[in-house]
DNA sequence: CACGTTTTTTACCATTTGGTAAAGTAATCC
DNA sequence: GGATTACTTTACCAAATGGTAAAAAACGTG
């Protein structure tokens, strides 16, 4: 395997011992300008020159923290991936029911709105394929899915829940929370900017009448 | 005013009398193409030489026909504009409440399977802050969008509906449907390619559950 | 089939873009 | 405080990209 050394990179070989300070300071500049130039244009009509700017540094010296475009890309992602799991991570199985999946869909409406750009950023490489995802897809997603998707129809075998299927249920509830941040230049238009604190009652009335067990 | 006439252009000056069949049919083939490319890459990820190869033309014979890739995107997004709202416009004030609206959700299901291209093209153009399609959206989909919700508002006033709010009842069923076209990659991974029908099913209940009166 | 018009090709060009080499500056460690 | 290491800048490239000029080919029509 011949290595293309490039340039030396801050620890090339492996085991980098610590990070210093500044290494730190620059890899978060860095990753935070990409977030925003990345989610509002695609992977391929982000340039690092954009990503430079934005981030106050020169494209070699970000270069110089980066092997390249597509390494702070994938960086991203995969250090979104937890994060974006997360409120569904936190679904429990020995909670009630109903109480649990609404407050999933709340939190996940919470983080479309407190992260817009991470969710722009993530439909941006699904709409596109999932070209530098689908590993992380299967490997993380999907586990956690389909166990997910167990608890719910647990829930629902022992009558705590109306009949649904739990994969097109777990779609929706991506659909219409991601739906605010992904789409939120139509939701302005369309919207005065005013009343869009109505989609937390909607959306909780929504799921609600959906999953509430028959009487 | 100076014009800046580069290549002639088919029928430069206005009023461009009838377009020849060679004319139609390649006009055709480039929107076609383009409609592939961008919708996978998005506006900026697209290349003239992607459409060019795509179409089995020479890039300087695309730029015979359009004036830029602008032109192109531009064009393909107002005719795109028509198909796209067809299913909102086919909602009837004066049929029956519930069957229109479950109706429309499933044509708007249907849209997003037949054609799953234009979904991700809009939605790529959405994504990145709608900048070419800002006007469309205010001057076309905006009254729409009022109208229909007055109309569904009307039906609620009249208890022929559950008590939802009309717009993000309207955001939900275009975030659940368009879901599966733009997402599909991710929907893939997850259901094993397998029963994707079960959406149809499963959309019918949501809204048919939110939407269905107190008795 | 000759003549003007429409369409296509060939050969370019200026800019942008991802990326590199190498020299210079600032930290850090002994 | 000098040497070693970490970081940054300046000056470049080669390839890709949007676009153009102009000649060549194909077409339509009297």
């Amino acid at each position: 395997m011949t290595k293309k050394s490039a340039t030396p990179r801050p620890m090339e070989p492996e085991a980098s011992k610590k990070p210093s300070r500044i290494q730190l300071r620059n890899r978060r500049k860095i990753l935070d300008a990409a977030l925003d130039v990345f989610s509002s244009h695609g992977y391929r009509g982000a340039t690092l020159d954009q990503i430079a700017e934005t981030a106050g540094l020169s494209k070699p010296n970000i270069l110089y923290y980066f092997t390249g475009k597509e390494e702070i890309h994938v960086s991203l992602l995969n250090q979104l991936m937890e994060t974006w799991l997360d409120p569904l991570v936190e679904m429990d199985a020995d909670g009630d029911p109903l109480e649990e999946l609404l407050s999933y869909v709340q939190r996940k409406l919470d983080m479309a709105r407190d992260l817009p750009r991470e969710s722009r950023l993530f439909a941006n490489e699904i709409l596109q394929g999932a070209p530098r995802m689908a590993p992380h897809l299967e490997s993380h997603l999907k586990p956690l899915f389909e166990e997910k998707c167990k608890v719910i129809q647990g829930w629902i075998d022992e009558g705590k829940l109306a009949v649904v299927d739990p994969r097109h249920l777990t779609f929706s509830i991506w659909a219409t929370t991601q739906h605010y941040a992904d789409f939120d230049a139509q939701v302005q238009v369309l919207l005065g900017s005013s009343d869009a604190g109505q989609a937390d009652l909607y959306l909780q009335t929504l799921f609600r009448r959906l999953l509430s067990p028959d009487p």
